[in-house]
DNA sequence: CTAGATTCGGACTGACCACTCCGTTTGTCA
DNA sequence: TGACAAACGGAGTGGTCAGTCCGAATCTAG
C-alpha cells in the first residue's frame, strides 16, 4: 500500500526529517506555522518540503497520521495487560495528557473522531479498532459502564483532551477534571 | 465604566449590526472569516467595521464578551431555582448544547478558561462567579461531588463543549457523552 | 569516474487579508 | 433649514503565505 517508491537516500533523510520538525513546530506554533517557518528548521528549501508534501493539508495529514498511528500502536500493547480496567484508564489518561502538552496532538485526535470511517486519516481506523477492543475488555470486566459505545468515548476523549490543552497549566486541576471524567466512565453504582 | 459616549443613531445601529452578524458569521465560518466578509454581510464598508472595532482581535474580543455575559446572565437567572441540582446541571447541559451548534461560542468559553482573572475579557468574570455560585449550591444540595472547585469545573466545561463541537452530529451520541460528564460531577456513592 | 536522472534551494507569483486614508454622505442642533 | 461635526464607503497599501519553476547540486548505476 505504501510501496513502489526506491526514494533516494538524501530524499528519504529529508522527508523523515521535514515529518519530525513539523511535529515540533505545529505543537508550538500551531497549525496556521507556515511552511517556510517549518522548511528552515527542517534546514531544507521550501521547495523540498512541497515537493514531500505537495500541499500543507497533507503534510498536516501525515504529521497527525503519525500520531494516530503511535498511539493505536500503544493501545494495541496495552490490550494484552492482566487488569482490563488498568489498562483502559491508563490509555485514556495517557491521551489526553499528551494532548494537554502538545496542541498537534489534540488536532489529530480531532481528525481522528471526524474521520474514523472516512478514508482520509488511514491511522484513525487503526485507533478506533484498538480503542474499541481496549472498551470492550474494560466493559466486560466491568470497570466500564456498558452503556456507551465507540463514538460516545470517542467523543469524551476528544473533548477531554482538549479540555485539558487549553485548561491552565495547573497539573492539579488537570489530573482533578481527568478524575471527574473517567469516573464518569465507570458503572454506576 | 462603558459610558462618556453619545454616539450617534447610525452609528449605533451599525455597530450592533455588525456585532450580530460576527457573531453569526463567525459561528459558521470560523474565526478566520474575513473582515470584509463580515462587512458584507452586515452591508457596510471595512471602514466601518475597523471604525468601531479597532482590530480583528477586538471584534472577536466584542462577540465572544457578548456571548460571555449573556451565559452569565442565564446563570444568575437559575441560581435562585428551587433545585440547585438541576439548576446546576440544566445550566451545564445548556452551554454545552449551545457550544455544540457554534464554534464561536465554544471559542468564547475557551476564552473564558483563560482569561477568568485576567482583564482581558470582563464577561469571564462575570461568568465565573456566577458558575462558582452555581457550582456551591450544587454541592451544598449533595447534587455535586465536593471535591472540585471552580477551575476543575471550567476544565470540565470546556472540555465537553469543545468535544460536543466536533463529535459528529449525532445527537445520541453527543446526549450519551454528555451524560457520562455530567455522571462524573456527580458524587461517588 | 562519468553520465544521466533525481532531488535540492529559494526567488518568484498570485491570492488574500488586516488595516489606512480621504472624498462623500448623513445626522444633529440651533 | 443650514452648517458643521460625525460617520460612512471602499480603493489602496503593505505584508504574509501557499504553491511554482528552473538552474545548481547530489546521488547512483554502470
Amino acid at each position: 500500500m505504501t510501496d513502489t517508491k526506491p526514494l533516494r537516500a538524501d530524499a528519504a533523510r529529508n522527508r523523515a526529517r521535514i515529518l519530525d520538525v513539523a511535529d515540533a513546530v505545529f505543537a508550538e506554533r500551531g497549525t496556521s506555522a507556515s511552511t517556510e517557518e517549518i522548511a528552515k528548521a527542517a534546514g531544507v528549501g521550501i521547495g523540498t518540503v512541497f515537493r514531500h508534501f505537495p500541499t500543507k493539508e497533507a503534510l498536516l495529514e501525515a504529521v497527525f497520521t503519525a500520531h494516530l498511528r503511535r498511539l493505536a500502536e500503544q493501545a494495541e500493547a496495552l490490550s494484552e495487560a492482566k487488569d482490563p480496567g488498568e489498562a483502559f484508564f491508563g490509555f485514556f489518561a495517557l491521551i489526553v495528557e499528551q494532548s494537554g502538552a502538545k496542541r498537534a496532538f489534540a488536532n489529530a485526535l480531532t481528525d481522528a473522531g471526524v474521520d474514523v470511517g472516512r478514508a482520509h486519516a488511514e491511522g484513525a481506523a487503526g485507533l478506533g479498532e484498538a480503542l474499541a477492543l481496549l472498551l470492550r475488555r474494560a466493559q466486560e470486566a466491568g470497570a466500564v459502564r456498558d452503556d456507551i459505545g465507540l463514538p460516545e468515548l470517542m467523543a469524551v476523549l476528544i473533548g477531554a483532551s482538549l479540555g485539558a490543552e487549553q485548561a491552565g497549566a495547573d497539573p492539579l486541576v488537570r489530573a482533578r477534571a481527568l478524575g471527574v471524567v473517567m469516573d464518569g466512565l465507570r458503572p454506576r453504582r
